[in-house]
DNA sequence: CATGAATGAGACTTCATTCAT
DNA sequence: CATGAATGAAGTCTCATTCAT
């Protein structure tokens, strides 16, 4: 009978992480689709194959539904860049993280969809952002101990780098090439050699000491 | 009878413009608050001190009045912007856009919130981020044009320049300084001279020729 | 001054008379095209060529101005009808009538559409109905003085003959033809004669004495 | 598994019809004391004792509530009619069918109520209306294809008649009696043998052949 | 556990009516 | 008297959430 239980309990509770994990994705499916707001409990329910009802077994309300897509789906994005960078024997590299974050925004595009077309006043949005932002300046963080990047706020600075992984992400969803590896040059080549002179005005402001 | 009525009618259309304004001001200001989803109507009637049926004298919806924000506004935006790189002699620069397009967009924070915190989904927020976007990319075709940029993609360049523009605005959401001239520095010393060698693997994948 | 006041109020007045008309002929035209509830005070006082406000220095309210349209209408109406009767030497009789209302609601079908296209919960409209029921049952009383009626209960009568009028109008809401005369001619022809023996059963439950 | 879940469609769907019945009651009820335009979604919801969400549930909106009011009212009646004609042996004839509806009118007040009082610009009243004097129209042509009906044009007959019908119809909204039968035999025997000569003038412009 | 019918708060929108000019 | 901008009550409709079965 122990034994049985136990097994009961096995069975229930493997049944129970698959309906969870398929609301889960049915609800990242909609929310990349639609957005937080458009989303409905009723359109989720069904791609999933439950009932209106079921979902609220296992998520309070939408609100917790959308930050455990984001929450999970992130945490194990997350996951995979860190691994990845700590393989690297040399230590972390900037061009070695935009690799790996756009090869994985590349191959999660509905999760990161619905963070980087979302609203920023959803807070589980900002955060998934921060997380972002957080990485890279960690990094960069990493790198200048090792040795100093001079002139810039590190802040701003990943904050920016933020700001070019993002619209490369962005680019896929309205272009299909470049894919992840060309992309990931085009952005590295641009943060290693900045533009040509004649872009610019002959004096900058800040010229180079 | 004459005089009177074009008086009339004076009085009349400066009292509707008057109110008009201050609707838009009210609803430029919830919206770059709550977002578009979760403004309403009688908030923005409010914080104009009208009445809710008073809004639908002057836009048929609250999608209508959003758009008019937006339009209005970045009409303005573009406008100064247009003019103010028209006024360089030597024809427009990356540096000179960059530094327009941020002290402008430092000016009207609240109108930028707006296009860049709400989600991509809305329509005018997508013209909105692609009129910058447009803006930056004629300018480096622009320049293009008198001497070639190698060695990029200008559409995807133009681009990963907004990108960074828009981090750059969004910075300010949350930090009163760096202010636009410095934060146009940073931008652009990043954009000219790129980041220092060590920041990289030795061998990147897209060396310099 | 005592003159040039009197002419004064009577220019007024007379101006006044005509707006006011005007307002009810519009109110007549829209309600026609609208039925009460679709139509709105706006339309009526753009088409009237005043302003909203000016509606309401001469109407209490929206039903008002539609019961003013229908009694003012409708008492024209009867008062053309009953003196039209009034000249027949003979004393009225049933065609004659017939003929006057259809000629009368041919003329003016605005006025009718109104009351036969509208519901007959609106006060007025039950009571322009009744008007028209009345003037029938009345006639059908004369009638009955001079020389009994027999097998039927004239009340009910007036009611049925009411039906047939009415929808010899509605008629008119979808067809051209016939004209009025010929239209009298064709119910008169029904109520003399009736319709053929083999239109009915051969045992009817009623039969003639 | 099987069992339970088809037990359950099997309750749910008993349950959903029951409401359904419940609201479409409500509504013909409200609709005929009130009309289409008076008649609230609230009132409606509450006297089917539900909420107002509940309503949104079985209907699109007021309009789709209101023409499947009429619809499934009107299929009935007309089915009942139609049926009732065909037992006939001795084919449809103008009685037999003015004696059926008037029946089922009597039966039906409310749902004729709404039709017969509400303003003929709703389609769905329009088409109603139509209905019945169709179905008027197809035994007149039955008749005359049997034996002409001479003298009369049909189309406008069967209107004709069928105002005597609403008539009808409409005095039981104010009147108990007389009954159906009796009402019925009102109604035929003026068809039949119309009014005594001295209700009309000497000479009618139509005279007999 | 699962179901899906039912709930009701809340947002949008209209328009008859008022009122300051 | 005339104007038309402003009002706000009332009605429609949606959808996240609950609950009896």
């Amino acid at each position: 009978m122990n034994e049985d239980s136990v097994s009961g309990k096995r069975r229930y509770s493997r049944r129970r992480a698959r309906t969870r994990a398929e609301i889960l994705a049915a609800a990242q499916e909609v929310f990349a689709l639609c957005g937080y707001h458009d989303a409905s409990i009723a359109e989720i329910a069904e791609k999933a194959g439950v009932a209106v009802g079921t979902f609220y077994l296992y998520f309070r309300d939408k609100d917790e539904a959308f930050t455990t897509v984001l929450r999970e789906g992130f945490s194990e994005v997350m996951q995979h860049a860190t691994d990845a960078l700590r393989q690297d024997p040399k230590g972390p590299t900037l061009d070695a993280l935009i690799r790996v974050i756009l090869q994985l925004a590349y191959e999660r595009r509905a999760l990161f969809r619905i963070v980087l077309t979302g609203e920023e006043a959803i807070s589980s949005i900002y955060t998934a952002k921060n997380l972002l932002s957080q990485l890279i300046l960690t990094t960069l963080e990493d790198i200048h101990r090792r040795q100093a990047v001079q002139g810039f706020d590190l802040s701003l600075l990943a904050h920016l780098i933020t700001g070019l992984v993002i619209q490369s992400v962005m680019w896929w969803f309205e272009n299909e090439v470049p894919e992840p590896d060309e992309m990931t040059d085009q952005v590295v080549r641009l943060l290693r050699f900045g533009l040509p002179p004649h872009v610019f005005s002959a004096q900058l402001r800040t010229e180079k000491p």
